[in-house]
DNA sequence: CTGAAAGCGCTTACAG
DNA sequence: CTGAAAGCGCTTACAG
């Protein structure tokens, strides 16, 4: 490959390598490389068989110093890890890729180092998928914003950062219509943890829905857990000793799982004795038995926005301001108590495994 | 915090801001921050105190660029996330913070890009989570021996690069015995991909435990799915229609969830009409009906494995040779038909949630 | 035990 | 359109 007479290549091209073996200098060379139009076609025919030949990459490290950034970003997430952040990376890495930057994935102690990280210059800014605490998360977007630092939240922070956020409300609602037209009557909100603000709005689109349909909203039962299939199990358990429901909405997929489970340990009939809907559209909905009705949200499509938002802030361009809602989708399967189609092998075939 | 009377702290504080600061020279201001012995203990006070009022931390790039590496590894994985790559990756980081490196997580062309990522000094070594197809990753696995750029495997090679593997045979082993035990005959291995190694182990394993339980493992109906649960439902949909099997021994849990689905949607009931098991405890494999007999992958101490022997690699210290098996655990569950305490909370309760 | 100076591999005004 | 030179923020022999 490389008909050069150079002594060895074992030892990485440089740019000094480069300008040598064309016959021109560094700076040229580093024209070419950074797309500069003032460079004449020629020259750039060059300098790019040269680069070729000799498989020369600029080191980004010296690149960096000089000026030009790390092209890294910091995905900062909590250690529990949700396998539908594999979707929102997914979708995050399409756009990096395009334009150049790579992914730091961090998930210890996230909250207290990001800013040495910025500081270390590892990353040009951060997107965070922001979690329950929002106290402890406020200081560090306060001290961010001040600093300057480019960042952007994937869900629903308390203040006005710059976010990513799905249509909770309108999924919700979905729900909540969809429940009306079944007739349920006696119905418990499985809530996330208190101060989540994604499982608030639920609520509250939940609510809404039910007025709507011409419902006393006042006779939802709420119920916390914390998101995990654990908590789910737990506060099913606990209300159906006082409450006799006929439906169930989890604030996520996680929680409505340990409900159905509970039920079904107790010969509760799903959805026949209580319908259950959930929230995420997680991998495992559909394998559910029986399969999960639920709101589907967006993620790869939230990551890929996340990132477009952060790298303008990054750049410094015109950005769009504040936050970003973007669609839910109602998706009707068998624990609201629909006749789903089962037997369709064609539902399983689907490829489009949300967060597979 | 800054007593200093510099004119703006705006800008990040350099090792020259701080060499000012305490009266010395950058020289010696490295020289603590690198823990180098020779330093006299009042000085290490007098440069302490300084980044500590400065707030300073050093740059990564000009440290990379004279010579310390990038402290970063790649983790290149394919695209297709399984929801225990979390608890890999947790394991990794657990051990990267501790030496200091971050965690660059790629997993789009991950392999054309491997060795671009590297020249351009942006990691200084690779952890592969390897897949199926194993001739296009050799190419890239002899290149990278051949530069000497550190690099750890997590599964199965074909060849003998050094790779952190897990003891499959013997976990297909005791699913074997325990079949055995249950006296089942008519046996289904649902294989994954016929070139992937572990699929084999599991295979091989599973043969042998089942011989030395005395049966006739040419007994073995084997079939193929490529690990995903679509074909694990489709694979058993189809053997089915030629052969009435009563276990079915799936190579990895997702298989083995699509298998349960198949069988629950045409009414053939598990385990009483046909046991089934897995192989990886997945996050969901407790809360399958029935939940899920299966063998768990120690997938955060692969991680953590994985990144201390990088770590060797990277700092050239003695490495141990070639390939690590750790061990796996046979969980028995429900779906082999065993009594399983499924009305037993303690057991959701469980808060060692592997792969969550 | 400490400092002056060279060097890592780039980019970017500044000249021409 | 192209090149010489300074500079980015560190580390590391080399002197002392």
């Amino acid at each position: 490959m490389v008909p050069d007479t150079s002594e060895l290549n074992e030892t990485k091209a440089t740019i000094e390598d480069v300008a040598k073996a064309c016959g021109l200098s560094r700076a040229t060379v580093s024209r070419v490389i950074n797309g500069e139009s003032n460079v004449k076609p020629l020259t750039i025919e060059r300098v790019r068989k040269a680069i070729n030949d000799l498989g020369y990459h600029p080191n980004v490290h010296a690149q960096a110093l000089s000026g030009g950034g790390a092209k890294t970003i910091g995905i900062m997430m909590p250690r529990i890890w949700r396998s539908y952040y594999s979707s929102l990376l997914s979708g995050i890495e399409e756009v990096a890729a395009q334009k150049g930057y790579y992914a730091l994935v961090v998930t210890r102690d996230y909250l207290s180092s990001a800013e040495r990280i910025f500081d270390e210059g590892r990353v040009d800014g951060f997107i965070f998928r922001n979690m329950d605490h929002v106290k402890e998360h406020d200081r560090l977007f306060l001290s961010l914003r001040k600093r300057d630092i480019p960042f952007v939240l994937i869900g629903n922070p308390l203040r006005d950062y710059p976010a990513i956020t799905i249509d909770n409300v309108g999924g919700a609602r979905s729900v909540a219509q969809h429940f009306a037209m079944h007739g349920f009557k006696k119905i418990v909100f499985l809530s996330g943890p208190k101060d989540n603000i994604d499982s608030n709005d639920r609520y509250f689109g939940f609510r809404i829905g039910l007025e709507e349909s011409g419902m006393d909203p006042g006779g939802i039962h709420r119920i916390y857990g914390d998101y995990s299939t654990q908590s789910g199990y737990h506060a099913i358990q606990e209300i159906l000793s006082e409450f006799n429901p006929d439906a169930i909405f989890a604030a996520n997929d996680r929680m409505a799982l340990g409900a159905i489970l509970y039920l079904h340990r107790n010969g509760i009939h799903v959805p026949g004795d209580i319908a259950v809907a959930g929230f995420d559209d997680s991998y495992f909905a559909k394998y559910v038995t029986p399969s999960l009705t639920t709101v589907r949200q967006p993620f790869s499509e939230m990551g890929a926005t996340a990132m477009k938002e952060l790298c303008s802030r990054i750049e410094r361009s015109p950005v769009s301001s504040g936050k970003i809602i973007l669609p839910t989708r109602f998706i009707v399967r068998a624990s609201c108590g629909c006749p789903y189609r089962n037997d369709e092998s064609l539902d399983v075939l689907d490829s489009i495994e949300n967060n597979e």
